[in-house]
DNA sequence: CTGCGGCCTGACGTCGCGTCAGGGTCAAGA
DNA sequence: TCTTGACCCTGACGCGACGTCAGGCCGCAG
């Protein structure tokens, strides 16, 4: 197989692979008379491993210790690169947990704290900063003005969105003043609104996310403190309801 | 907030902060007298973002741009961020997938055509090479013997390993031909040894991932064709069992 | 035998920082 | 008050992983 085909097949430039001879990484097992790369079946094996590797972060001349080193058998390569894509997969649902958090926050009118939105970047040291900067602005007043700000949309929107979910929480407290049952119909039904109306103002709720959102709010306390305020015990009313509903709308 | 608190608070370099100033992607809103960098709730809130484009892969050149541009709210930033990561987790799923399949294979001594181990690569223009390189080495049966040697564990582990699974296979085999359900105790028990003799062997597979392979069984000629040598209708009984020991084991 | 596309090998450019070097700042302690 | 040590600044050079020409050799189609 030629350098053109190879890197079609695997996605990358010409260029890419003569780099990774010219340093060794990936050497053709094989030219032709003119000098043209000829790359065999183990050689794209190779290269997938590489491509694997490098997507996962790793450098170059890593990759190739890894791959030269005579006592790792290509199942632990295998076994080492599931692993690794596991640790990913976390990671980014943590990203798309925190994204979500955010905004929700944004909904509410609540402000996150600083370590909270970082925290999943850098492999968080934990504590050594926690405190230190908590006390950089008196309780995070500052903080929550910026947020404000930065985080406006056009007034009219924010009124509009404001107003939707305004109604629907008054209709969870209404329902639970009136005695109904957090996992009824009726309530699942408020919950499924509350769903739809998150999709349509900001991002695709699916229910399992929308389940995260319901634990979200029994679990930290500022969204819970959100819902107490209009209610007591609204907060776990309404996360009741919603994990409900999120187990109806699977089955 | 000085550099080094935030590039603690962040997980970066004070160097990064230097060079996000220079290049004016992030410049600190103010300054000491001293001339020491200062930065705002505000500027933290950028660097949140600029952080979470870089890890997407933006350009850092691009993320001004995005950041820069005025008709684009904050929101609208979370919900492109959102999508991003969800796609991120699509794609690191799927390669999940493919190494755990790639492994299966191994274990059953299948091997992938080409095509298959890079699809997860590269953008997939359909079509275009496909057929082209399949028809560059006879049906693969070159590639097939690459993969058998470049595959190898030590001899000894992989006929230890071969013989576990052939006797599960046999078990399966067996409870199929005396009319024990797919769905049954006994099949999912068997069921459940095949998920435990993968964990021990190669890689750590939950009862969700095993479900995947399960429909694999069905979906793929290749698995497909090796159970169907050992028995009419083991592939279907196979993926049966185990989807419902994995049910039964998520409840 | 003449294009024309594909291959080759330098060689220089770029991006996103890492890593000194040389020098000011600031709170704490002797 | 002066020193010390931790932290800040601004160049400036280096590096990894390629992108992007430039100049020249294959190979097959017409």
């Amino acid at each position: 197989m030629f350098v053109r085909e190879v890197a079609a097949l695997a996605g990358v430039t010409v260029r890419t692979l003569h780099h990774y001879d010219r340093i060794g990484l990936l050497q053709p097992s094989g030219r032709t008379a003119a000098g043209y790369r000829q790359y065999s079946p183990a050689d794209l094996t190779r290269l997938h491993s590489v491509l694997l590797y490098r997507e996962l972060g790793f450098p170059l001349e890593e990759v190739a210790t890894l791959l030269d080193d005579p006592s790792a058998d290509p199942v632990e390569h295998l076994r080492r690169q599931h692993r690794l894509l596991r640790d990913r997969l976390e990671r980014t649902s943590a990203m798309v947990a925190a994204v979500e958090k955010e905004m929700e926050a944004h909904a509410m009118g609540i402000s996150l704290t600083p370590e909270e939105r970082f925290e999943v970047f850098g492999d968080w040291l934990p504590e050594e900063y926690a405190a230190e900067a908590e006390e950089k602005w008196g309780e995070t007043e500052a903080w929550a003005h910026s947020q404000q700000r930065t985080l406006a949309m056009t007034k009219d929107d924010w009124l509009r969105v404001k107003a939707e979910s305004d109604d629907v929480d008054a209709r969870f407290a209404e329902a639970l003043r009136s005695g109904v049952a957090a996992d009824s119909e009726q309530a699942m039904d408020l919950a499924e609104e509350h769903r739809q109306q998150i999709s349509r103002n900001f991002y695709d709720c699916g229910p399992e996310m929308h389940a995260g959102l319901g634990r979200m709010y029994v679990e930290d306390e500022r969204f819970t403190a959100y819902y107490e305020r209009i209610a007591p015990g609204l907060a776990q009313y309404v996360s009741t309801a919603v994990q409900a509903n999120a187990t109806r709308q699977g089955s």
